[in-house]
DNA sequence: GGCAGATAGTAAGGAGATCTGATTATATGG
DNA sequence: CCATATAATCAGATCTCCTTACTATCTGCC
């Protein structure tokens, strides 16, 4: 477990591949005319996928900031394509569902997901994108809790 | 090659990893007093590796705009850890070299490096290391050149 | 019942990475 | 020797994400 990073180090592959991806995902977004950002286009995924969260839980599992979830929520809600409907149960918080505006920029979001999948992983088996995505999920249960906290 | 994509898609992902890994940089680059910031670091570790280059071509192989490597070398360059030195071949271009400070540092950012790699890959073997570097470089071979740029 | 402390959301502000477009100096081909 | 291309940089913008502090509300305990 050495041949591997004295080539390049993983942390920064990993990176490329996001900015290579993000930068696609960020062209084929301005070319729909969906007018939505990367981050909010995971956001309106996410809320599709986790309807009636609380922006607590969701922000919890986007693996970011209240705050930051907020920001994106503003937005969304702003253009139309989701509500914050208070919790009936907890007058603070806010339930977060669609509005009936994000179907058809859902469809189109996913398009795009589908399209850059099919480049990223193009003259890949389907045995090797599964064990990819395997083997990133692992890596992913290995960073996203327990981090290290402790450091300050 | 459809299975997975239903899970998570693969460019949300890799995002969240990147941001994962990131997060992790950045807090052992505070901890060590480098100073620097992740992009920084990688830019040292770059310049480490093609010494000599210029900045075009550098910028070129980290898959940056020249724009954007001139600022982390202005505050590479001001901390004293790389040179740039006019290429006598051509008066226009720079050939950036590490400043012996550098030395140092760049053991650090090493260190810190091979430390996250631990705690990413923690419980593979490394037989399955190989094989997710070795997709993973798959991946970016895909995407790294013959971009969407007939988009805009 | 009523307060102490936790929790949900948000306002304010900032840092970092990255891009685009314009600018200057230099090289190079015809 | 000029037209065009290239190397680096200036100016300015966008996006993502964070921290800190504040308000409203809930919950457990006396």
């Amino acid at each position: 477990m050495k041949s591997v990073a004295a080539t390049r180090p993983i942390g920064f592959l990993i990176g490329d591949l996001a900015r290579l991806m993000r930068r696609r995902f960020e062209r084929r977004l301005a070319g729909s005319d969906t007018g939505l950002t990367v981050s909010e286009a995971r956001t309106l995924a996410m809320v599709e996928h986790y309807s009636g969260w609380r922006q607590t839980a969701l922000a919890d599992r986007m693996g970011i900031e209240p705050m930051t979830l907020s920001g994106f929520l503003d937005r969304l809600e702003a253009a139309g394509l989701v509500v914050r409907k208070p919790d009936p149960n907890d007058r603070r918080a806010k339930l977060i569902t669609l509005a009936p505006a994000a179907t058809p920029v859902l469809e189109r979001i996913h398009e795009e997901m589908v399209a850059i999948r099919l480049e990223a992983l193009e003259g890949f088996s389907e045995e090797d994108a599964d064990r990819l995505y395997a083997l990133l999920q692992r890596m992913h249960g290995n960073l996203c809790c327990c981090g290290p906290e402790e450091l300050s």
